[in-house]
DNA sequence: TGCACAATACCAACTTCTTGGTATTTTTTA
DNA sequence: TAAAAAATACCAAGAAGTTGGTATTGTGCA
């Protein structure tokens, strides 16, 4: 495939991060740009129409989140490459896309040689998620482990809602439910309903 | 002053967002960027060794959060405009900035232009602040309007602490924090700890 | 100088969370 | 298959949050 017929899409909210992308592609030949959009929406409008090579997303964007544009992307055009582009650094984020099909991901205060780098690993054929190889001593080092369903009892509490609603919610006693967010608090070393849940956004495990 | 000797220095998290506001500056020929910071604390240490004219700086960092660097930033060095960034449209927050001396203030998605005038316009002295006059029907739209002793309880509920710490912390009865308390909560809309949290978060009262 | 708003403080009933237990069943894995 | 881990469920006491009141003092603005 030719350097030149390689065609690039992007979508993030904030305009002044739109045309840093593009000089950024355009700088460095990495392909045309097709089309800059500001939301999800309009992303997979704009799929309709034009021949894409590749998508850059934003994960944190209006309307519909980065995360299920990236899916129905990936449902409907597999053969589209997706970069996504992140204000954080969440693992389970990152596991959550893998699963979905992404080829690359990069928080959002990366270097500027690193997305020129990712965009060249993806054009490749490869995958490319910087974060985890490098950060994930520094980040998660402490060994805590929680369940799925406690990941789910967690994002459920994040929400606003009470141990009494998610037992209804998720067919289980208040008391289950309440035994599950005390077993996490005790892993993250918490004791309020706050610091869990900023705790969990905070290591990751949770958005 | 000649345009060559305006000085401009700009803090931001995100390398790609400063990558494009220096592009914006050197190509409208806006002034010098004497420096380029990742946050509140490192703009501050460069401010005691450059001469700056203009400072422009992100609500949105880490560390110290950018109202705390422009009330730092105004108080020691008078003669510095300063230009803000936001990711968030909040009236609250441009009274509080106003207030402080801030010279003009974006939302984050705003359109080149709109940054090259801002400059422009504060270069020569005047003040820009142009979310205010179009976007207060679109947006932020609800009249919601926390005092400063509230958003001051509600951050130190966001760190997880209780009434009860944050009576003592304060020198208050912990009936009055409740009332806070209970006054955000009707403002907001809200009935539990964590939403109230959520949504100060997402209208931009709290960071 | 008023008036509106902000800040302070108190009470009481009720709900929810927190903590420290125990215990059984199901699922995963070595 | 046996052991470990996960998921489920229950009890009770105490702490904290929630809701709907009332009321006084301070403060900035017209």
């Amino acid at each position: 495939m030719n350097e030149n017929q390689y065609n690039i899409a992007i979508a993030d909210d904030h305009k002044l991060i739109l045309s840093g992308i593009r000089n950024i592609i355009l700088k460095h030949n990495l392909g045309n740009i097709v089309g800059e959009v500001n939301n999800g929406v309009q992303m997979l409008q704009l799929l309709q129409n034009e021949n894409v090579n590749m998508v850059i997303l934003d994960v944190n964007m209006p309307e519909i989140n980065g995360i299920q544009v990236a899916k129905r992307i990936s449902e409907m055009y597999p053969n589209i490459s997706i970069l996504m582009l992140s204000q954080y650094e969440n693992i389970a984020l990152i596991k959550e896309l893998k699963i979905i099909g992404v080829k690359g991901y990069l928080s959002k205060n990366f270097e500027i040689e690193q997305l020129v780098e990712s965009i060249n690993i993806i054009k490749k054929g490869g995958t490319n998620f910087p974060s985890l190889s490098q950060d994930h001593l520094s980040f998660n080092n402490d060994n805590i482990n929680l369940t799925s369903r406690e990941v789910e009892v967690i994002s459920l509490i994040a929400l606003g809602k009470t141990s009494k609603e998610i037992a209804s919610q998720l067919f289980l006693s208040q008391y289950t439910v309440e035994t599950h967010r005390k077993n996490c608090m005790r892993k993250l070393e918490v004791n309020s309903t706050t610091n869990l849940i900023s705790t969990a956004k905070e290591k990751g495990f949770i958005f």
